[in-house]
DNA sequence: CAACTCGCTTGCACTTTGCAAGTCGAGTTC
DNA sequence: GAACTCGACTTGCAAAGTGCAAGCGAGTTG
C-alpha cells in the first residue's frame, strides 16, 4: 500500500495514496481533534491499532512532511508527535468525512460539544483546532479537552 | 478490510470502514465528477483497478446503499451504476480531499474548468454535480463533460 | 450460428495486516 | 550501580487482502 510512483496525475488518487487505508486518518484525528501526541496514546485509542502498523503509519506521515516528532523533555524514552502545517491542511477533509460518517450512521457518537461545533462554521472550528494544536506542538500543554 | 462490526463508535472510523482503501473513492469520483456509469468505464480509468477489486468495491457500495445498479436498456449484458442520494452525500468530503491533494502535490492535474470550479462556492458546485448525476441516473444522458 | 464482447469469477502468487513475543535504549528504584 | 520498568519499536508468522491473467455464461453482431 505504499507505491513508489503515483498511479495517476489525479489529486484524489494522490491523496488516497497518502491516506487511503483504515488507520492513517484515525491517527490524524487523534492528533488534531483529541490533542494526543504520544505513541502509547495512539495505541490506546478505541480502534486498537497494532503497534507495527502504528509505527509504519507514523513513519510514512513523517516522511511525507505531515507529521513531525520531537523528544519528550520530560522523559527521554518518549517521543512527541504533532501535525505540521501541511498536516493541519487535512482539517477540512477530516471535518467533512466526520460529518458524512455522523449523517450515515446515527449509532456513531461524538462528544456533544464537538458535535455542536460541527454544525457551525467550519473555518472557525478549524482555526481553533489549529491554534490549539500549534500550542501543543510548541510545548505548551493547555488542559486537554477530549475531541 | 470489510469488518462485520464497527471498530469503534467514532463516525470517522465508520467512514474509513466504508471507504478507507485506495479504490473506493476513485470509483465514486468517476461517478460523481466524470459521469461514468459502466463497469468497463471504471476499469479503464488511469489508475488501472483490477476487475476483481472493482467488482468487490461496487458490491460493497451497493450493499451500503451508496450506489445502485440498473440494467442497461441498450445491452442486456451491461449494468449501469450510479450514486444514490446517500452516495451523493460523499460530495463535500470528496471536494475537500481533492483540494488537499491539489495543494499537497502540484504535479497533480485537473481539467482547467474543474479546477476553477474548485476555487469557487462548494455548495453551488455540489448542487450542479448532483443535478447532472441525477439526470444520468434517470437515464437522460447529456453530453458528457470530463471531470 | 460463429465470433466477439461484457461483467464478472477463479486460482494463485504476492503483499499487507495484525498478533504476540521480544529487543534495546532510557529512565527509575532500591 | 545492579536490577527492573517503560516506551517505541522489530520480528516471525499466520491470516487476510490484493492483483494478475485466464476463463465462463449471457448477450450482441454480422
Amino acid at each position: 500500500m505504499s507505491p513508489h510512483e503515483p498511479r495517476s496525475s489525479c489529486p484524489l488518487a494522490y491523496a488516497l495514496d497518502v491516506f487511503g487505508d483504515r488507520w492513517t486518518l484515525l491517527i490524524v484525528r487523534d492528533m488534531l481533534f483529541r490533542g494526543l501526541q504520544r505513541f502509547s496514546e495512539f495505541a490506546a485509542s478505541p480502534e486498537g491499532i497494532a503497534s507495527n502498523i502504528l509505527t509504519d503509519r507514523l513513519k510514512r506521515l513523517e516522511d511525507l512532511g505531515l507529521v513531525a516528532r520531537r523528544p519528550d523533555p520530560e522523559d527521554g524514552r518518549r517521543v512527541l508527535y504533532h501535525l505540521t502545517e501541511r498536516g493541519l491542511r487535512l482539517g477540512p477533509a477530516m471535518i467533512e468525512i466526520l460529518r458524512w460518517g455522523l449523517e450515515m450512521d446515527p449509532d456513531t457518537q461524538l462528544p456533544a460539544r464537538f458535535r455542536s461545533m460541527l454544525g457551525g462554521d467550519t473555518t472557525a472550528l478549524l482555526a481553533e483546532l489549529a491554534k490549539k494544536h500549534r500550542a501543543l506542538a510548541d510545548g505548551n500543554t493547555p488542559e486537554e479537552a477530549d475531541g
